[in-house]
DNA sequence: TATTTTCCGTTGCAAAAGCAACACATTATG
DNA sequence: CATAATGTGTTGCTTTTGCAACGGAAAATA
């Protein structure tokens, strides 16, 4: 029923065609790019982890979103509505493909192979995207710690297709992520162990209720 | 820049094409759909206002979005990852046009005038749900209910191009839509009638500061 | 219009979450 | 390798939020 859409295929024929591309490599905490209102910027992640952060007037930090390998971002996917500085960061050594639009939904005037797969995927894509929010609404939604830890956690769980995961976050990300205090989120997941919901080895969670 | 879409215009060659189409009106709390598993639904509300609603397993109502006159919702805009029920509520009589779609990005067969529009006009729609689905994620991940409530009035005032504007919700459904607890939403509502930030009257809110 | 239902506004109390501080472990970096 | 920076784990205390309950207002309904 999906559109299947081959990701490799496209950045090879990405990297290949269109001149208007850039590639750039950044090093851990580097800012890959700060969110523009009016520019159309459409990113791919060719390697490493990267999150895109939200800093408030009250400075709290939020995780908006966590990229990995082949994870595409940019305000392509973001129209932009909010004051607050929208950064992208690298969380490792990243590469990145950028590429600015004056329009997305119009294929440049080369007619070239990658505008003509975009642009004829980019909904399906988008779509995708709409995914990805409602379950992290769903998530915030939860009203307590608890439970967005346990939603989280069950996530990961059906993506990975086992009880046992890493977490792609450090803890103290995690707790940005979830939008909860970083030594709440601790306690809770203490008496998570202690409940016997969950064990924890280093960086990966095991879950022990069905 | 942006593709500016008549959403009458659209409606008309709705109403006027397509065979599939069907047609219903429902009085005040009735439920107009239920979001279903890889089925492609696409509704439009001609008339009145409702409310897509959530309910988890511990029984907590979340309002996830709010229709009014015009919206379009249905399976198209959400990709069903959860397990909970997905219901849309009428908060008021409404008139719906329904459709379901095989695959949402192909033209139907006849190749109407709905479908030309709707193909051509989709990703944009889909656009305008991640900017929506964006700001809801910023207004849940304010820490306090103070801070929802401001970020959501805010919202508001920014819409209308007021500080005075009429809430679309009974208090009720707002304290459902921010995912905080009603008696605590009134009580920081009353203090911050009393720290000066607004004024309420009835169903008007008044903000104070710039 | 009388009656039922829903919504508003409030409160006391209990539970959860946030804040701040600290020690220790782990990971980067000169 | 020494040192600095960052992340983890914990705790006491304060503040915020949730829960439950109730009376009265407003709205829907018979």
């Amino acid at each position: 029923m999906n559109t299947k859409f081959d990701i490799e295929n496209f950045i090879t024929d990405f990297a290949n065609s269109c001149q208007k591309k850039q590639k750039k490599v950044f090093s851990k905490n580097e800012v890959v790019t700060t969110y523009i209102k009016n520019r159309n910027q459409l990113c791919i992640l060719l390697d490493g982890n990267a999150d895109l952060v939200r800093y408030d007037l009250n400075g709290n930090r939020t995780i908006v979103e966590h990229f990995s390998k082949n994870a595409l971002f940019g305000e392509v996917f973001y129209t932009i509505t909010t004051n607050n500085e929208l950064l992208v960061e690298a969380k490792s050594n990243c590469t990145v493909l950028f590429y600015i639009y004056d329009d997305i939904f119009h294929k440049c005037r080369n007619n070239c192979k990658f505008h003509q797969t975009l642009s004829e995927n980019l909904p399906q894509l988008i779509l995708n995207k709409v995914t990805d929010l409602n379950m992290r609404i769903e998530l915030l939604t939860k009203r307590s710690t608890r439970d967005k830890l346990l939603g989280y956690f069950s996530l990961l769980s059906t993506r990975k297709l086992s009880t046992s995961f890493e977490l792609p976050f450090s803890l103290t990300d995690l707790a940005d992520y979830l939008s909860v205090d970083r030594s709440a989120m601790m306690r809770e997941l203490k008496l998570l162990k202690e409940d016997g919901f969950i064990e924890k080895i280093g960086n990966r969670i095991i879950l022990l209720y069905k």
